[in-house]
Order: structure tokens, then C-alpha cells, then sequence
RNA sequence: GGACCCUUAGCUCAGUUGGUUAGAGCGCUUCCUUGACAUGGAAGAGGUCACAGAUUCGAGUUCUGUAGGGUCCA
């Protein structure tokens, strides 16, 4: 007995498998079966591993024409191959006479029939199995045998070298493996396609040379076949393939084609010259195979033949994009529907924002689960750039923002503050972060920095802390001219990561005149930023950003106190610190700036000892004067919480400390951070545990 | 079956050569419409970094194994 999905194709059976193990057919082995259908012959039965002794009844029919794993067991038993399907998908005259003409689906039903009359139908069940469908007609894909050209990959240990050489770089390098371990296994490549577009396959078949049956002698016989672009001298006498090529042999030859190869009047046009190899290709890792290998190993063997091989590659470095996927992890299709349509976005969230949130979302070679959040975020963060300049044109008269230079020439190194070093510093640190992740291909790194120094080191900052300053006449025009230094250095960065904002506020801040754009401005690097500013006089000073950090941490814990005792939104609270001479004076300069962004009435030192709620600040022990009389056992319940997490810290550094082996082999920078850091923890945990006292 | 990758906060993801108390966006809680921005501001909660070993003074980070997930190829 035997089980099928495919009655249809009987009559192009040609053998009855077992698997050589199993015990149920041994005896059956050997002899001959009388095939139900087709032209009645007895066919053997055989033994064969890929057959499955689990599946089914255990006994498989094979028909090498049909099925992929049948023709496999077809070649290494010797079987016939008999086809019973045409290309048109009707039965012939091998699926027999009462079927043939008939579609193949309702031969099947056919088949059933059949032998269900001749009493040959044991029974008849639904089954379901996964056959692979085509995806532009959307039927089941039938396999028939058909004269196919394949190619034999040229170039490929030369292909492995150049990037194992690095003269092909791909980025993230992993690929790189994924692309060698490819190499190592290559196969010949079928380049025929039975479709309507496409280079038609460079062959001719003589006028009466039997197409079908074909031999590996004839193929080498030049009377026969001809290969050639041109194509033969006698036409007329000539019949041309009409398969055509595989798409990727046609796409290989890209990074030529797009230059004018091969034709040179056309090559000197484009400049090939100049522009072979290019520099870099983004593309999905997806098809690494299909596309990226092919084009090297075109490249190596079609361009400039005889050329060092640093000449013939077609490019030195592979971008891989990650590759979008939805909700679900699924790649986004066409097919699926499931990619949101980018001028949905686009109108929701404007060009840049879903530019912006895109790469941002994006990193290095990684696929993505496409958020919406982060697009959000992207036009949250174009509206931020936007409003920070309009802000800027408010603030006071636009002077003359025409140039870096002129920009520079309006800083006044008189009016320098640790503000400023600190956010030049930011500026420069952004610029350098930026060069690095645009050379190593990492885009998102680029846009969280662009994010993080404008809106919080900029915004969040400098912008509210200059708000003080602006209402200086002696400051204004200095910390202004800051303004729009920090802005124009942003602009050029953020460019490329949002072009259409970029250009506008470009005009609206007057870093171009009418027509000017910032594309085609270049963008000043790192350090030659840092020179330019040294020489208006002020060189920037990177430790300010210490002050800063501290200016920060008391700001944020002033803000913590107001909130503690529940006047977060009140403004005429006073601020007492008790702080030593040091301390003072590095805070007295900013005791302006810090009234207004934490809310307060003032803040002044103090050498008491206040009962009021406090905390420890970088700058001393802080005070806030609520005028409501304090509440001691709340107190004490928020500053033991607070001494509790310090001892923990502190107990954590000592027991690393006192670890003989930790002290001997750590690095000295190591040990000296957690000295510090203990010596510093401990004298917080002195400070509240006297405020508890005192309560 | 082969190769490669992933597993970190409720969700989507960062975390550079091992080194202080692991970050962001969104979401969540509380407060704020104060003259840039509510597409915003302030404060906060939330993580035994999949699991088990190993190396190390020290592991989210290095190595081995296990489990789960993904991609490509056959």
C-alpha cells in the first residue's frame, strides 16, 4: 500500500522506495509492482535513505520529473524520467489516456476516480502539507525538468582575499564571515529565467540541433552552440535562447554598468575613471549573496582586466542597513502589507522627524522592530531644534552670524563664564563624536549624541542659565554670540539627519544669505573648531564642565528638596548653604542663574546651623526656608533613607578596598577613583547623620 | 541539517578596549499652562543584564554549555 498526494502524476512513476532499514518491506525489495496508471509496466522496487520510514505509509513513489527529492533518488538508482505535466500545467499522454489534456488539479480528482473504479483505492483522506506557492501568480509551484544554463563563478578565491585583506570592508564586520563562509561552499549558479524581461541568455542553437536532447559533447561543439554578445556572424542559421538572465546577472555588473562599461566612449563619459572603485555601498544584508558577492567577483573579473586588484574591486566598503521589521518581527512586504506607508508617516510626522527618528531607531547591521515612538520622538526633537531658534531670534537683535569667523569675532573673552567652557566643550565633544560614528558607519550613535547635546546640554542648560545672562547688558551680546556658535556648529551636523529644518533655520538664523545653503557649507571639524576658538582669545576650558556637572547635581537637588516638602511650584522660598570659602566662591558667580531655573527668592550662605530640611549638596549643606515649620519626623524618615543607600555605597568601596588581592592588581588610576569616592561618600554620610542629630 | 545573530526597565533599544551607583525614547506616578517649546518643563517609580558554569582582584561586557527567539542557505 502506498500513501500519495499526487495520483495525478502515476503514470510518471518509475520505481517504489523503501528505506534500506525498514523490516516491513525487506522482502518486498527487489520485485516489481504493476504501476495503476499510465501505461501499465511494472516498475521495481527500491531502497533509498532519503526516504522516510515514519512518514506515511513508509513507502514513497518515485517520480524523478516531479519532485525534487524524487529526481535525487532518480539519479542515484538509475531510474528513467518520464514527464507527465507540461509547462502549460495539463496532463499528457504519460499521465494516461483517460487523463491526458486535463489540468492537473482535476486530474488528480481524475486519478482518484479512477482508481477508486479499477478498486485500487485503499482510501481517501484529507491531508494538508506545505507546497511551495509562487508568489506572483499565487498557485502551487509544480518542479518539471528543464534545460537550465548555469554559471561557474569566476574569481572566487580573489573574491575571499579581498576582503579578507580588508580592501572590501564590511561594516558591521560580521558579515564579513557570513560572506566567506558563503565563498567556501559556492555552487554553479542557474542564470536561466523563464520570464518576459531580461537579458536573454547570450546563446544560439544551430537551425536543426535537437534542443531537448542535448549532450555534454555537443554543448563544447561551436556548430551547434554559439555563446558570444555579438552574437553569431549567419544569424538566419541561428535560433536564440529565449530564457533570459537571472536578475542578479544582470545586477552584478552595477557598479560598471552605472560608469558606462563596457563601453569606453561611454566609461570616459561617466568618468570611471575617477569614480571605479567607489568608495561605499549600502545595502541589506539580505542579499549579501544575491548581489554584494556577485558584483565583487564581476568587478574582479570584468573591470580593468590586468589591474592590481585594489583597482578592479568595485568598492571598499558595505554599509549593511538593519533591516525593518514590524511588530511582529517580520520583515516589512509588499506582499504582506505590513509596512507603513512612508507619506502616512511623512504627514504625521514630517520629513525629518521620520528621517531622523528612522536612524535613530537604526543601528549598525542590527534589524529593527519599526517603533512609532521613536518617529514621534524625531519630530518632537525637529520641533525642539525649531523652537530653541525661534527663541534665539526673541532673545535679542540677530548681529552678524554671516560666517564662523564673524560669530567668533562678537565673543567677548572678558565675559567668559564655566557655563560657556562647558557648553563649547559639549560642542567640540559633539563634532568629535560625530566624525567617529560617521567613519565607522554608526548612524545611530551620531543621532543620539545630536539629540542629547541639543536638547539637554544645550535646551535644558545653557539656553535657561544664558536667560539671566541675557538680561546683562555687559553679558548679553557675548552669551548671544555663544548662542548662535553652538547653533551653526548644530546645523552643519544635523543636516544630514534632517535637511529640510536645517535648511530653513540655516536662512532664519542668517548663517547663508538668500540662496545659500548649508549643504554646500563644510563642516568644521573637531579640532580645528578648538583652535579657531583659542584664537578669539579664550581657550576652551574642559574642567569647567566639572563646575557644571555640580552646578547641575545642586540645581537637581534644590529642585528635590522644593519637591519633598510640597512647594515645587512656589517661588518665594529661600535657599541657605552652608559652605566653606572654596566652595562659595565657586558658587557665588552663579547664585544669579540658579534663583531663577530652581524658583526661588534667593539663595544665601550661611555659617548656622538652621533647623530646616536639607540636603547635601556638592557645594555644601542646602537649606530651603519654606517658612512652614518643619515637620521632624518626616525629616528624619527622608534622611535616613538617604544615609542608608550612602552607607551601602560606602561599605561596597570598602570591602573592595580591603580586598589585598583588588589592591594589588588593580590599576592605580582604579584604586585612586575609589579613595576618593569613599573619602567623599563618607563625609556626605558625616553631614546627614549631624543633620539627624540635630533634629 | 549548515552558518550567522539576538535575549538588558512594561514596550522598542543603547551600553566603545572588562573598572565607581547599568542608560535613552515611549509608557507609568506626582506637580506645573511662569513670555521659546504641553510636540513642553520639573520631580519620581521601575532592571538578580535569559539560565548554568569558567577565567579574573573585578564580568552586562571574555570563554564554554543550556534554553528560547530570529535571519540566511540547503
Amino acid at each position: 500500500m502506498l500513501e500519495t498526494t499526487r495520483p495525478e502524476t502515476i503514470g510518471a512513476d518509475v520505481a517504489v522506495a523503501v528505506h534500506p532499514k525498514d523490516e516491513r518491506f525487506k522482502d518486498l525489495v527487489g520485485k516489481k509492482v504493476w504501476r495503476p496508471l499510465g501505461e501499465k509496466v511494472a516498475i521495481p522496487i527500491i531502497t533509498d535513505e532519503a526516504v522516510e520510514m515514519d512518514f506515511g505509509g513508509g513507502a514513497l513513489k518515485v517520480t524523478p520529473a516531479h519532485d525534487k527529492v524524487d529526481f535525487e533518488i532518480g539519479q542515484r538508482n538509475g531510474l528513467e524520467v518520464i514527464e507527465s505535466i507540461d509547462p502549460d500545467g495539463t496532463l499528457n499522454e504519460f499521465a494516461g489516456p483517460e487523463l491526458a489534456g486535463m489540468e492537473r488539479f482535476a486530474g488528480r480528482k481524475k486519478a482518484a476516480q479512477i482508481l477508486e473504479e479499477r478498486g485500487n483505492l485503499v482510501e481517501a483522506k484529507t491531508y494538508e502539507n506545505n507546497v511551495g506557492y509562487s508568489q506572483r501568480a499565487g498557485v502551487p509551484i509544480e518542479p518539471r525538468p528543464m534545460q537550465q544554463w548555469w554559471l561557474r563563478y569566476p574569481r572566487v578565491e580573489e573574491a575571499k582575499q579581498v576582503v579578507k585583506d580588508g580592501l572590501v570592508q564590511m561594516h558591521p564586520a560580521r558579515w564579513s564571515k557570513v560572506y566567506l563562509n558563503w565563498l567556501e561552499n559556492i555552487q554553479d549558479w542557474c542564470i536561466s529565467r523563464q520570464l518576459w524581461w531580461g537579458h536573454r541568455i547570450p546563446v544560439w542553437y544551430a537551425e536543426g540541433v535537437d534542443r531537448e536532447n542535448l549532450t555534454e559533447t555537443d554543448l563544447r561543439d561551436p556548430t551547434k552552440i554559439h555563446v558570444s554578445l555579438e552574437g553569431p556572424s549567419d544569424p538566419e542559421n541561428w535560433t536564440q535562447e529565449e530564457d533570459v538572465l537571472d536578475t542578479w546577472a544582470s545586477s552584478w555588473l552595477w557598479p560598471m554598468g552605472t560608469l558606462g562599461w563596457p563601453d569606453e566612449g561611454e566609461q570616459a563619459k561617466s568618468n570611471f575613471d575617477a569614480f571605479y572603485p567607489t568608495t561605499t555601498l549600502a545595502t541589506g544584508a539580505d542579499i549579501i549573496f544575491f548581489w554584494v558577492a556577485r558584483m565583487i567577483m564581476a568587478g574582479l573579473e570584468f573591470a580593468r582586466p590586468g589591474a592590481p586588484v585594489e583597482e578592479r574591486i568595485p568598492f571598499k566598503h558595505v554599509y549593511f542597513n538593519g533591516i525593518v521589521r514590524d511588530k511582529k518581527g517580520r520583515k516589512m512586504s509588499k506582499t504582506l502589507g505590513n509596512s507603513p506607508d512612508p507619506l502616512d508617516l511623512i504627514k504625521d510626522y514630517g520629513a525629518d522627524g521620520v528621517r531622523f527618528g528612522l536612524l535613530q531607531m537604526a543601528p549598525l547591521g542590527q534589524d529593527v522592530k519599526f517603533d512609532e515612538s521613536r518617529i514621534e520622538s524625531g519630530k518632537n526633537f525637529c520641533n525642539k531644534v525649531w523652537n530653541a531658534c525661534r527663541f534665539r531670534t526673541m532673545s535679542g537683535d540677530m548681529s552678524d552670524n554671516s560666517s564662523l569667523d564673524a560669530i567668533l569675532a562678537r565673543l567677548d573673552p572678558a565675559q567668559f563664564d564655566e557655563d560657556d567652557h562647558a557648553i563649547l566643550a559639549a560642542m567640540v565633544d559633539a563634532v568629535r563624536t560625530l566624525e567617529k560614528s560617521f567613519a565607522e558607519f554608526e548612524f545611530a550613535t551620531a543621532t543620539q549624541k545630536l539629540y542629547s547635546f541639543f536638547w539637554n546640554d544645550f535646551c535644558d542648560w545653557y539656553v535657561e542659565v544664558a536667560k539671566t545672562r541675557v538680561q546683562d547688558p555687559a553679558a548679553k551680546s557675548h552669551a548671544l554670540a555663544v548662542q548662535d556658535l553652538v547653533i551653526r556648529q548644530f546645523l552643519l551636523l544635523f543636516e544630514p539627519f534632517a535637511p529640510f529644518i536645517s535648511e530653513e533655520l540655516w536662512q532664519v538664523m542668517g548663517y547663508g544669505g538668500e540662496g545659500e545653503f548649508v549643504q554646500d557649507n563644510r563642516l568644521e571639524m573637531a579640532d580645528e573648531l578648538t583652535v579657531a576658538i583659542a584664537q578669539r582669545g579664550q581657550a576652551i576650558d574642559a574642567t569647567a564642565s566639572t563646575t557644571v556637572d555640580r552646578l547641575k547635581q545642586f540645581t537637581s537637588q534644590a529642585r528635590q528638596l522644593k519637591a519633598d516638602q510640597t512647594v515645587a511650584q512656589k517661588r518665594d522660598v529661600t535657599f541657605q548653604v552652608q559652605a566653606n570659602d572654596p566652595e562659595w566662591a565657586q558658587l557665588e558667580p552663579h547664585v544669579a542663574k540658579l534663583v531663577r531655573l530652581i524658583g526661588a527668592e534667593s539663595i544665601t550662605r550661611t555659617s548656622d546651623e538652621p533647623s530646616l530640611p536639607a540636603v547635601v549638596s556638592p557645594f555644601g549643606t542646602l537649606y530651603l526656608d519654606t517658612g512652614i515649620k518643619v515637620d521632624p519626623e518626616a525629616e528624619r524618615t527622608r534622611l535616613s533613607k538617604e544615609l542608608a543607600q550612602v552607607q551601602k555605597h560606602i561599605a561596597g568601596t570598602k570591602g573592595r578596598l580591603s580586598n589585598e588581592a583588588f589592591v594589588s592588581k588593580a590599576p592605580p588610576a582604579v584604586i585612586d577613583g575609589a579613595n576618593k569616592q569613599l573619602a567623599d561618600q563618607e563625609a556626605k554620610a558625616e553631614e546627614i547623620q549631624r543633620l539627624l542629630k540635630a533634629l
